[in-house]
DNA sequence: TTGAAAGCGCTAACAT
DNA sequence: ATGTTAGCGCTTTCAA
């Protein structure tokens, strides 16, 4: 009810310990000290008047007197992406149910400042980091990232990785080789033969998983296809556009599917089809991976492959809590969804 | 290149200055100090020094000393719908830009959740708080929001809302009644007549404004339409498919035009009237408010209402550093885009 | 149980 | 220009 017209800098613990007449021990032994020792005659004077004041504890000092936060930080490659913003939704949801505060960072897709952020991340002297996002070939990027990383762990952090498995940190991996190769199976006994990937970018694992998964699968259906090709292209809806446009300038015979390596990219091509005059799913099949929310009502339906993201969120920050003693390792499945935009063929 | 197998507190500052040979202070003047004043001599010392132990500095610690933070607060409803995300990401873009470091509350959507979120977030003493998303018509709600961050400003903290004009903190507005007035002479004028709105929740402001301006935009294009029902449904994509559902199970004469309130309640009344057998754009015409970037391709493209989201975070946090002494009011225009979801009828 | 006091890592007067 | 030192708000020994 009280209005503040006045700048008056926020209440400490001291005024509060003041007000109530108890020492500055008590008064934070009620307002937090875990087990309660505290006589109820003090304990409700404080409460008073901490409540009289509006007194929200200062967490940062809190942060400094107990050497650990409960902070989390969060990376991510790209908020405005769908993928990454259910992950996000996961991990903010979880993170705030176990009393943490996310701190979040978004390195727009460059390994570089992925790596700066981490660093940035650290000076918030978090209780852990959870970095979203597939990993890149690159050797010399990897130790870098890794070198961070493990600093920050033996400082006491914990990180949690949400991509590829293989770096020595805990890690969410989606089935990104399985989905893929179930994909495929279900779309060469589709009738489909002349199939090409819209595959991203070369060094993202992310991509070569999906690529490959799903030409071991046409293989593993028994249509190994040496003519499977793969274009490559940004991980972005304009990615998937401009790769399906390189793809339909190429002389020879057009194809009958093709495969994004993940929705957004998909979506772009389907755009594309239709700027050449041609309908997806009717002149040219088209699949896509992840099974992004907003786009479930895509016209023709995209068939996909659906990850469970949001869980892969909430997963990474229940490893965060726990702290295993070493690396472990959560796969999280991958179901394929078939829709209109790949009709069977026969 | 060093390898940390042991578990070791990280370097402070201490450390760095016992190591250089030189005083805490010279230390935090030459890693931090605004004003430089270091000798070049001991200023190279500590920073080797730096390195060599891999010092990050503590920020909770800087705050606690300094008496303020380089932290932001966000607060979004979902941060999954594309329509904060893309606002999330503007703001994030900026702090970090600024040096700042953003933390994240994600309220459901829930005003008591975000009451409470507000008063979690100012345990932080952040610099600033951002609150993206409508205001609700509920004065007891309003009331106590307005509380907390009054509160929070009498504290010398910085509020910025981006949402509805009318609370006493700096506000970015988009112009809804404006944008939405607009498209609505333009769908008029396309010979529509028989149009519906699909009006979201009956308390949030941005629904109203939206509807408002469109039925007052039907009404000046000399169209008043005693017919312009509001149908009223959750802001979602569900939300939009099953109020397009009651409407078509309505009697009477079916409407040419639907609007939903937002973009992704359009894509859900699409999804409704495929599945009663009818072709969004021929048979009915939609249209929605926002122009997500993910769904700027869908098919027939969706006839909606611009608005540049992403600047309206940046633009937050431009405010949130200028701290302007009275509150100011950034209204961001809308602008009008025709798609193939509302071809013209003559 | 309670309180006094010594830190936590860092900054910012204040001397030098 | 550099160093000393007293805090910042809070926690946590350690005595009482």
């Amino acid at each position: 009810m009280a209005r503040e017209d006045t700048r008056r800098p926020p209440a400490t613990l001291h005024d509060v310990a003041r007000e109530a007449g108890v020492s500055l021990a008590t008064a934070s032994r009620t307002l937090n000290g875990s087990t309660r020792k505290v006589n109820d005659e003090y304990r409700a004077r404080v409460l008073t008047a901490a409540e009289a004041l509006g007194y929200v504890p200062n967490l940062q000092a809190q942060a400094v007197a107990r050497g650990r936060t409960t902070t989390v930080g969060i990376i991510v490659a790209d908020i405005t992406d769908p993928y990454f913003s259910q992950i996000a939704g996961g991990i903010i949801t979880a993170t705030d149910a176990e009393g943490l505060v996310a701190t979040i960072g978004v390195s727009g897709r460059d390994p570089e400042r992925e790596v700066r952020l981490v660093s940035a991340l650290r000076a918030q002297r978090p209780s852990g980091i959870v970095l979203v996002g597939s990993r890149v070939a690159d050797a010399e990027l990897t130790s870098r990232l890794t070198s961070q990383l493990r600093d920050f762990e033996a400082e006491g952090g914990h990180v949690v990785l949400v991509s590829q498995a293989g770096l020595p940190f805990d890690t969410i991996a989606f089935d990104n080789i399985e989905g893929a190769g179930a994909l495929a199976r279900r779309l060469a006994d589709a009738g489909y033969r002349r199939a090409v990937v819209l595959a991203g970018p070369e060094e993202l694992l992310t991509s070569r998983e999906r690529t490959q998964g799903f030409i071991e699968g046409y293989a593993a259906a028994g249509h190994p296809s040496p003519s499977l090709e793969a274009v490559h292209s940004a991980f972005t809806r304009d990615g998937g556009y401009e790769a399906m446009g390189r793809l339909l300038d190429q002389d020879g015979e057009r194809p009958d599917l093709v495969f994004a390596v993940n929705d957004v990219m998909a979506v772009g091509a389907m755009a594309r089809l239709r700027d050449a005059g041609l309908e997806p799913g009717r002149d040219v099949a088209v699949a896509g991976f992840d099974d992004i929310e907003t786009l479930r009502d895509v016209s023709p339906g995209l068939t996909t492959v659906r990850l469970p993201l949001e869980q892969g969120g909430t997963t990474a920050v229940e490893l965060l809590v726990r702290r295993a003693a070493a690396p472990s390792l959560v796969r999280l499945p991958a179901e394929v969804v078939v829709r209109a935009s790949t009709p069977a063929l026969r």
